[in-house]
RNA sequence: GAGGGCGUAGCGAAGCUGGUUAUCGCGUCGGCCUGUCACGCCGAAGAUCGCGGGUUCGAUCCCCGUCGCUCUCGCCA
């Protein structure tokens, strides 16, 4: 709604002497309807068409584009200043709302069947030759765009982004204000903890040599929320982890950050399948299964090569251990006689792709990435014939390999052997990835699904103990509670991601409510008691207090948002994002401070050795 | 920390098996224009081809280094 003088006037409220003609509609709101109105608009010249006697001005403001027109009745002053108008000044036109002629009506703009008369036009400010056109045709290059945010959110593209990130944010909040969870903040100062990525420090001019972190997420604060008895709790949190950036992951992101009392997994499942399916009838008028599928963590892995999968084309990952001793594939039969595996997958022939040795070279490259040795790959023919790359090894065994993909002439099969089951899995999901995208095989859409059942424990070999795989609040599954310590690497837990289109868009699980339990993961994760009463007592104090079953799970916004949006990036979808190099342009953040503040943060800076030739 | 890509007027691009007056569109400035909607027409200004070095008679182009951005691996529970 625009705020006008009518509505001052009914609220009784004196006008101060007018600083500008403020509007009485937008840019967006005119109709037929309107025919013969008198209208203010404030808004800024997004185009200029001057034709002498006659000039048009396309008007923009948040709602839309409207026509201004400066006729050749107008007076003189009203001429010159429309000559002196340029590129986004910001600029209150007062006029007539008229019918345009209907030869001249514009199908494609929302107030096309309508233009404004001015009677005069008053520059509110005016603006500077553009560094960049913010007319979208051309796209700037993303630092440029940057340093000039704020022109850049002018854009139609950055606009529409916001706005759905917005009604995204709002239906989300709808959705729990109506369920009944409470929305409570958590501190963003905290206390540092050992776990996940590094921390962003804030230092305390209190206390010399301390500092607080700032939230990898609320984790601990909802879980001791939990303990308080609040039962069900929600909030849109800005995290921040000190790691480097990438096209789905900044420095700072926000969460959706959820915890419920009482619940079991499935309990965690159905409330985000119902906010999902809610969420996306409004926010993107479409209807989501009621239910997504569920694959366990291995399964997926061993079928997509990931655990987020884009189910939104079909390749599968085959295992084939059994297909690869009756080669004589040399490579293929010591891998797996070594306890190693063979997998592949068919790439289907597909019109305008040539299978030639540069394409497969650079599916190899994608494999390689992931630790693959090579890729092995065979061209398949007609009538169940195989040429090219290992196919000499599959003498004989032609209807074998064909069968198991039920593959047709043209099709390329390509295939990774590993000792080691995660590499051979993860190369060849980056050549399914590959193949998803470069044959052109994704469907619009939106394909949700959960991945569960995760190991709860990795082993790092760098540091030789067995860390959380998730983070160290999870709870193992029930069926594993008394091997815990004796084979930790067998361990699945009561977690849960929700994939959607490649990305993993949330991760959850319940959590651990019993001080023992929670004591003995720590002692697995090479934290002993000492350290875990100094890192997390808070933590393990509350939950001496009676502290109920609990679990939750947090979707990432910016991402939810970016594959709304059909971006690649999250920076497309956040107002003012950092660039890769962790800094912003616009403002030059983070910058040096003076010593005086250093001081009296009781902190020195010590600047690295520059490199040497 | 590692690898790939990119870097040419304010912006987006072209050029290059090494020799050009470095091209085009948008924008900017000046002029013309009565129905445009990416208005049109005429004219002008604007580029040490990211930076440094090398090869060469000659480098925007080839080589080496460097800086910046970007994508990816590592990292990110």
């Amino acid at each position: 709604m625009v705020i006008s003088k009518d509505l001052l006037l009914k609220k009784g409220i004196d006008m101060a002497e007018e600083a500008f003609s403020q509007r009485t509609i937008t840019c967006g709101g005119l109709t037929k309807a309107d025919a013969g109105k008198k209208v203010v608009l404030n808004g800024w010249v997004h185009r200029d068409r001057n034709h002498g006697a006659l000039h048009f001005i396309n008007l923009r403001d948040r709602y839309g584009i409207t026509q201004v027109v400066v006729d050749d009745d107008a007076s003189k002053e009203l001429q010159e200043t429309a000559a002196k108008l340029r590129m986004e000044f910001c600029i209150a036109v007062v006029g007539v709302v008229r019918l345009r002629p209907d030869s001249m009506v514009n199908p494609d703009m929302a107030t096309g069947e309508v233009e404004v008369k001015a009677d005069s036009i008053e520059i509110l400010s005016k603006c500077l030759p553009l560094p960049f056109m913010i007319d979208g045709e051309a796209e700037p290059n993303e630092d440029l765009r940057l340093k000039y945010r704020f022109l850049d959110l002018r854009t139609e593209g950055m606009q529409k982004r916001m706005k759905l990130r917005h009604e995204f944010v709002k239906a989300i909040r709808q959705y729990f204000y109506k369920t009944d969870f409470y929305e409570i903040e958590t501190p963003t100062l905290i206390k540092s903890t050992p776990e996940g990525a590094r921390d962003f420090l804030v230092p305390s001019r209190f206390y010399p040599g301390k500092f607080f972190a700032l939230p990898q997420s609320p984790q601990l604060y909802k879980q001791i929320l939990m303990v308080s008895g609040m039962d069900k709790y929600f909030q849109i949190a800005r995290c921040y982890r000190d790691e480097d950036a990438r096209g789905d992951r900044q420095l700072e992101f926000t969460q959706l950050d959820m915890e419920m009392s009482f619940v079991t997994r499935d309990d965690i499942l159905a409330i985000m399948e119902e906010m999902f399916n809610e969420v996306f009838i409004k926010v993107m008028d479409t209807k989501l299964p009621e239910q997504f599928r569920r694959i366990t963590y291995h399964d997926s892995m061993n079928t997509y090569g990931n655990d987020k999968p884009d189910l939104r084309f079909n390749i599968e990952i085959h295992d084939l251990n059994k297909l690869a001793v009756e080669s004589t594939f040399a490579l293929f039969n010591t891998t797996v006689a070594n306890g190693g595996f063979v997998k592949g997958l068919c790439a289907p022939n597909t019109e305008g792709v040539s299978f030639s040795r540069k394409y497969i070279d650079a599916l190899q490259d994608a494999a390689k990435i992931y630790g693959a040795q090579g890729l092995a790959w065979i061209k398949v023919g007609a009538n169940n014939t195989l040429s090219g790359g290992v196919s000499k090894f599959f003498v004989g065994k032609e209807e074998l390999i064909i069968n198991e993909f039920n593959a047709k002439d043209g099709d390329l099969i390509l295939m990774v052997a590993h000792e080691n089951w995660k590499k051979c899995c993860t190369s060849m999901g980056a050549v399914r990835t590959k193949l998803g995208k470069e044959l052109d095989l994704i469907k619009k859409g939106f394909e949700f699904c959960w991945i569960i059942d995760f190991p709860l424990f990795e082993f790092n070999e760098d540091e030789n103990h067995w860390e959380a795989a998730h983070h160290m609040f999870s709870m193992p599954q029930s069926q594993y509670l008394d091997t815990l310590e004796s084979d930790p690497g067998a361990v699945k837990g009561d977690l849960y991601d929700l994939v959607l289109n490649g990305y993993e868009v949330a991760s959850g699980s319940i959590r651990i409510h019993d001080v023992e339990l929670q004591k003995k993961i720590f002692r697995i994760c090479n934290i002993d008691d000492a350290t875990a009463q100094e890192k997390f007592g808070f933590l393990l104090d509350a939950f001496k207090f009676g502290p109920p079953p609990h679990g939750g799970i947090a979707p990432g916004i910016d991402r939810m948002v970016m594959i709304m949006a059909e971006e690649t990036s999250i920076k497309e979808v956040i107002a003012f994002p950092k660039n890769t190099a962790a800094c912003s342009p616009m403002d030059d953040s983070p910058s040096f401070v003076d010593s005086i503040q250093l001081e009296e943060l009781h902190l020195k800076a010590i600047f690295p050795e520059k490199k040497k030739d």
